[in-house]
DNA sequence: TGTTAGCACTCTTCCCAGTTGAGTGCTAAT
DNA sequence: ATTAGCACTCAACTGGGAAGAGTGCTAACA
């Protein structure tokens, strides 16, 4: 269905106003605002059309209209256009994120930050946990009596560790003897191949007990396989008070429900595409948590899985500003991952 | 001051009926609920007295009474008795940890989520970042093409990494021999030393260009001084969300702008001392942002230095559950401690 | 035929006054 | 010292206008 171009315009008010003001708009502060050569009667007649077809709705009779649904839906199918981010934000982001690089994880909490703050909702950023496939290097250091350390790093350059107990007489060259041995069996393996490997060759090299190799591979068995947890990280909750839909304090908290529940969230968030920005409209949400929220998400490749940054906020929300910007802090860690991984 | 017994039994029952309930508590709810042998006149006098005494207040003059914040602290440092885990609730603190003990991290979220949980408040647990003095071990793992990570382990057991930038030209067994001489010569020794050794010495050993070994020595100096940041876990804010004095928003948003920063909570809790639950109620909080809140706090040691674990609520809080609570999981982190570490 | 002015109508919001009810403080009796 | 009784206070609720924003409809107009 295709509107002509006075009622387009007539939604685009429509909206531009609701989402500033959270009021009804009425036909008369249209004509205002927006300088319209028609009349508030005129804007009435084409108000009622809209209605008819699903994009506006009156809270009630003597009411101004608000977007529906529907109409937001047409209005960022058909309409929108992106706001991206101007020069000084652009700068911001490039400044923050050079600050953090040395570390990933700081790097993806000022991300997170930045597109909070820039668009005024609550931003996610998911990490998926690279899955940990090919052995680098592993290292057993020891932390004093009867303990040690397993350190493990990934050919994705993913650090693990755990400490596990060993017999107090083994010493830290007694470790190193069998780092060496595992560091040359298992380099470049994948891990399902380390699992696999003969043990027996390994027992027999090392004249070690039997003891102490099990709990060293099991540890990085166990390091392998938890490494399914995905990184949630979310910022400005905060923001999310300032909207008057969140006044009501159930809505509120089927909100913050979701967002200290991590895997609630994940629930929620669709697949996103790696080039699109990918735009959820309150119903049009999986979770009945969620119905009256919408999110704006992109997806974002790193070592071959999809990761997804976004913010979410109500269902009155400035889809265009906040396409345009995780649009482009998508871009950033891209680049980001493409400079550096 | 002290209070006679009649005085005290009428404060103790404001104090447990306004925290039920929320409501001012009147002289013949009093009398019902706990059936007193005096009547309601009788409390009301006595009310007048303790109001007298700043220990009760009015909000207004038909209302009943509520506990002011110096009642609540006299109830708290004369009469409050802690109501301790019980066994089911330290059955399943018991398992918790044991579940997560591979994982310092899981234990303390797993620690914060229970503490949130059993006393229906929002819980912290703050670790301090154990102060990086002396060098454990160090290892160079190459991570391809002109990169690498350095990987530092110190005597508590803290790991941490970070990446630099090679010659394209240096193997990994190039890297191993760098590896073994900076660990002959570093192993045991303080941060400090290793900052002022001579590092002449070193370059003559490894035949190698200053620059590597500079980019190197660079990545442990900063990663020795990054490790300035404490650990903050918070669980249950969703639990604040229930409490009748957050249904204002003002109120509520800032609570959690102190939750969302946690270097405003840090400056928020006091210093706590390692063997006694700390209390702090209403206007005795530093910050002006958190005159209306209460907050149950413990601290344990960790390698010397003081970790915080408590709970903030409402001034309207169950002290002697939290109280009570907030201990037995103290004691279990420092038995944690103490057996693993 | 599309547009517009005019007007009656609807519905929320705000305000005001009156009522209710819980709870007090005081006084006088026990 | 304690208590019954009673007048008093004040928040919370209730219902009835009045105000105001905005609509839909009709009739006139270009």
């Amino acid at each position: 269905m295709t509107l002509d171009e006075r009622k387009k315009k007539i939604l685009e008010s429509v909206i531009k106003d609701y989402v500033e003001t959270a009021e009804p708009v009425g036909s008369r502060a249209i004509v205002k605002k927006h300088n319209l050569r028609i009349s508030a009667a005129t804007v009435r007649n084409e108000m009622a059309d809209l209605e008819d077809m699903g994009y506006l709705q009156q809270p009630h009779t003597s009411a101004g209209r608000i977007p529906s649904e529907s109409g937001f839906r047409y209005y960022v199918d058909c309409m929108m256009e992106r706001e991206n981010l101007v020069d000084d934000e652009v700068q911001l982001l490039q400044k923050i994120i050079k600050e953090n690089l040395q570390d990933w994880d700081e790097v993806i909490q000022s991300i997170g930050n930045f597109l909070a703050q820039v668009t005024r909702y609550t931003s996610f950023v998911i990490v998926p946990t690279v899955r940990v496939d090919e052995f680098k290097y592993v290292q057993l250091v020891r932390m004093g009596k009867g303990k040690a350390m397993v350190i493990l790093v990934t050919d994705t350059g993913v650090l693990m560790h755990r400490r596990i107990s060993i017999p107090e007489s083994v010493e830290q060259k007694d470790l190193q003897s069998i780092n060496e041995v595992f560091n040359r069996i298992f380099a470049g393996k994948k891990f399902a191949e380390v699992r696999k490997t003969d043990l027996q060759y390994l027992r027999d090299e090392l004249h070690k007990s039997k003891r102490i190799i099990d709990t060293i591979l099991e540890a990085i068995d166990r390091l392998a396989e938890s490494a399914g947890e995905d990184k949630v990280v979310i910022s400005g909750i905060l923001n999310m008070l300032n909207e008057p839909e969140f006044k009501n304090l159930d809505k509120l908290k089927k909100i913050l429900a979701i967002l200290e529940e991590e895997t609630l969230l994940k629930n929620l968030l669709p697949e996103p595409s790696c080039d699109e920005v990918e735009i959820t409209i309150g119903r049009e949400n999986r979770l009945d948590e969620a119905k009256e929220m919408s999110i704006v998400l992109a997806g974002y490749k790193i070592f071959g899985e999809v990761g997804r940054v976004g913010v979410i906020g109500p269902v009155r929300m400035e889809y265009w500003k906040a396409a345009g910007t995780v649009d482009s802090v998508r871009t950033a860690i891209d680049e980001v991952l493409k400079k550096h991984f």
